[in-house]
DNA sequence: CAATATTGAATGATTATTCAATACAAAACT
DNA sequence: AGTTTTGTATTGAATAATCATTCAATATTG
């Protein structure tokens, strides 16, 4: 979670597109929202946090407006980066990429209490910050389009016929949603596993005769 | 939607716990918060959309936190209220019940853009904000154990047996958040419609046998 | 000694909040 | 009926606090 602290390398922005401070500083973005809401984050709380000057925090995203699309960008990119790879798994029946899917969705790397309060923070605005949406948008849709596939072929493969992919595929990114937001308010009850439990439930429901959701 | 806009009769505060201009600005806050987000709902904009001095929202209601609570309180009230009628109506079978509160759930006047807006807006800031959180926790935990109980009947009638009522009520609790969030963003999908068909085939799937969920 | 990285104090914009001044309505008095 | 008085409702300009942003000065590195 924590960046090496010491920075014995300097790298320079010419050179690399990330230098510690840069990533520093998305960091703290990232535990400043979590911890005192998007409403109450300012730069000097993320300097702070991320030891740097106040000044420079500004200096180095150019705004804030830009420092928090740019950790919005990181947390979209590593969400990304996780479904893909398991999308793009050759090995995977389709049943178990499902599997793989939403142990990834609910997987504690990705829906912590941090990073969900991030990404609840950015939805609330998202409608009134164009640049907020480009970010999210593009990379719904594929996830979107990926799991309809996905969902097709497991229908087909166990002659579904009840419901189509696109109302399993939706239902299950509104489930997913919903669910953390709710891991955000009533964490006692919503543990990672009992979201994860619900899920496969669901696609046993669905899905009867498939041993793997037993 | 809009109040009557003459100010023909002034009700006085003493006699009468909601008066015109009070109504006003509730209103003018949930409008305003739909269509700039809260991030940029400022006592100014809300005051100009109620027709009123910005000196006199803030004296209304002491402070402009205190306007956000009670714009809140007063969503949460109108919800509950919806939901209520419904659990307390003697003549409903459970299965009718069910239909009627997820009817609720997705109907124009609870699920339509601007509320929802104000719903996500707060949702965002509750972590942060214990009298908001205040407002929605009791609601939201009546509720919850109102269709616990109302799906535990229904378990029983059907002798449905693979998923507690707990499962399938918080489910159901998760499906509502993230489709209402959906709604905002991608509302070409997500009719009202489409979401109700997705809770009904979300109940067929458990309830093949119930003839009211074709 | 450059050249670059970083600081931190000053600036300016925004915005909640206050409050003296004014408008208004109803009651009291010719 | 018309005028004055009184109490309340509402205004809008002034105040003060908070923050993003800037930038000249300083530190660091090579």
């Amino acid at each position: 979670m924590t960046a090496s602290s010491k920075q014995v390398l300097t790298i320079n922005d010419k050179n690399s597109e990330i230098s510690i401070n840069h990533q520093k500083l998305i960091e703290a973005t990232i535990e400043t929202i979590a911890e005192r809401g998007l409403a109450d984050t300012t730069i000097s709380h993320v300097a702070h946090k991320a030891k740097v000057s106040q000044g420079y925090a500004n200096f180095r995203f150019k705004s804030k407006e830009n420092l928090l699309l740019s950790s919005l960008q990181f947390l979209s990119d590593e969400y990304k980066k996780s479904w893909q790879k398991i999308f793009e798994d050759e090995n995977l029946d389709p049943i178990d990429r499902l599997l793989r899917i939403f142990e990834n969705d609910f997987s504690k790397k990705i829906a912590n209490r941090n990073k969900i309060s991030v990404w609840v923070a950015f939805y609330s605005e998202v409608k009134f910050r164009p640049s907020y949406l480009s970010v999210c948008q593009m990379q719904d849709e594929i996830y979107s389009s990926q799991t309809k596939k996905l969902v097709d072929q497991i229908n087909k493969k166990t002659g579904q016929r009840s419901l189509t992919s696109v109302e399993i595929s939706e239902t299950y990114h509104s489930m997913v949603d919903g669910l953390w937001q709710r891991i955000l308010f009533d964490p006692k009850i919503y543990t990672n596993e009992f979201c994860k439990n619900l899920i496969v439930k669901y696609f046993r429901s669905i899905y009867p005769n498939e041993a793997k959701f037993k």
